[in-house]
DNA sequence: GCATTATGTATCGTTTTGTAACCGGGCCCC
DNA sequence: GGGGCCCGGTTACAAAACGATACATAATGC
């Protein structure tokens, strides 16, 4: 998932054949276990039925960039060069549906496959085109209401008042997904909530309590 | 284009066959000329030859990303819900091959052309991925180093002397490009510069003199 | 040759990060 | 069951990095 707001439901256009590897195989990863890691040989890409995972990079000196968190429906480890870009490990215990990584590649496999994995790549690149004018353009607090806002959408609940979201990930994710200190997103949430655009249930729950102040703020609307 | 050290020479690995499109169709657009812009509908993607692009978003308040550089072997206008996602132009003159977007999404069309195309994309994604950790994590200075180390690499040519960059892009699309200010850019040029890992010629042409610094400067390596 | 645009540089202001302290919750051990 | 420790989050203050502003110089296009 990156930051975008026009984010259609993922995979409902083009959903994945049965084809796609044995059709009742699943993987299922607890909280906090790796699925893989940046420099292994791929076997399978991953359709994620549920739960959320997070991708990961670091530097040398131990900065961490977050490339993006995963939920139901994404589908997560595309090769580079036939090996994982990233570690993946999960926020929340998962079950997901792998897709060997040879029908990706086998150019005489189910074309309905195909269609359906290419559709997937396509709206990846979409969304990580939509994640560069954040990282690169946006201020830290229009960052963290862009985030909060996408996030909502995705995976916000209704409950019987305001929408919610029950964040899986903690403001250290948040922070190196959004390329801005763990202190800066807390200095945003309080904003946030202290102009009563939100209010927060413990830390891992957001109320919207403003969603088109949320919205104004995530400056999100492109010419 | 994206800031990879580790980018291969795009496309050599699985050329585009005949069987996109007209093989002998090209496109050619004039530098400062337009080729699509954000909204549009995709009728092709497009293989650059010769020549160099832009792909460009500006929210509206003015602030522009760039989103890539295109040079040759680049495939560029992947559709998002088939739509361009971004405005193109030329740097340069260029000259493309029409890929016809009913090809891409065509679930039986010549698997040879399936499997280039989804290579493609996973370059494509690949390069994104890198550069989220440029725009999310390093500095300034490391930024600079970075592009003209990956632009080195890419389309930088070895005369009597250093390996040298002619560049197609001013300092402001530098800028644009790794979330910078163009004063910035400029600044990180001049201090390359007074350290004697590079020398100008001209605004447009950066000589390399001293690679491994570059690289050092670049903080490039990943773990 | 002139006007316009791009680039380089200096200075100051703003935003974000870095550092430190504090708080609350959860977990583990006695 | 209680105490201690650890971890994540919040907040205040200081410092750093970069942006904003201003101006000078160079390059480009007509």
């Amino acid at each position: 998932m990156y930051v975008t707001i026009s984010t259609d439901t993922a995979a409902g256009v083009h959903p994945i054949p049965q084809s796609a590897g044995h059709p009742r195989a699943r993987t299922r990863i607890a909280e906090g276990a790796y699925l893989f890691f940046e420099g292994d040989e791929v076997d399978n890409l991953y359709l994620i039925e549920s739960g959320s995972v997070r991708l990961t990079r670091v530097l040398e000196d131990g900065r961490r960039q977050i490339i993006a968190f995963g939920f139901p429906g994404d589908i997560i480890g595309f090769p580079a060069e036939g090996l994982y870009n990233t570690d993946c490990d999960a926020l929340r215990d998962a079950v997901l549906r792998p897709i060997p990584r040879r029908l990706l590649e086998d150019g005489s496999a189910d074309p309905a496959l195909h269609k359906a994995l290419m559709a997937a790549a396509l709206r990846e690149i979409s969304g990580m085109q939509d994640h560069f004018m954040m990282l690169g353009r946006k201020s830290a607090s229009e960052k963290v209401a862009s985030f909060l806002g996408a996030l909502s959408e995705r995976v916000g609940t209704r409950g019987a008042g305001a929408p919610e979201i029950t964040l899986p990930m903690g403001r250290a994710d948040i922070a190196d997904f959004l390329g801005l200190t763990t202190e800066t997103v807390s200095r945003c949430f309080s904003a946030l909530r202290k102009s009563g655009v939100i209010r927060l249930r413990g830390i891992h729950t957001v109320e919207i309590l403003a969603a088109d102040a949320l919205a104004q703020r995530a400056q999100s609307q492109l010419n």
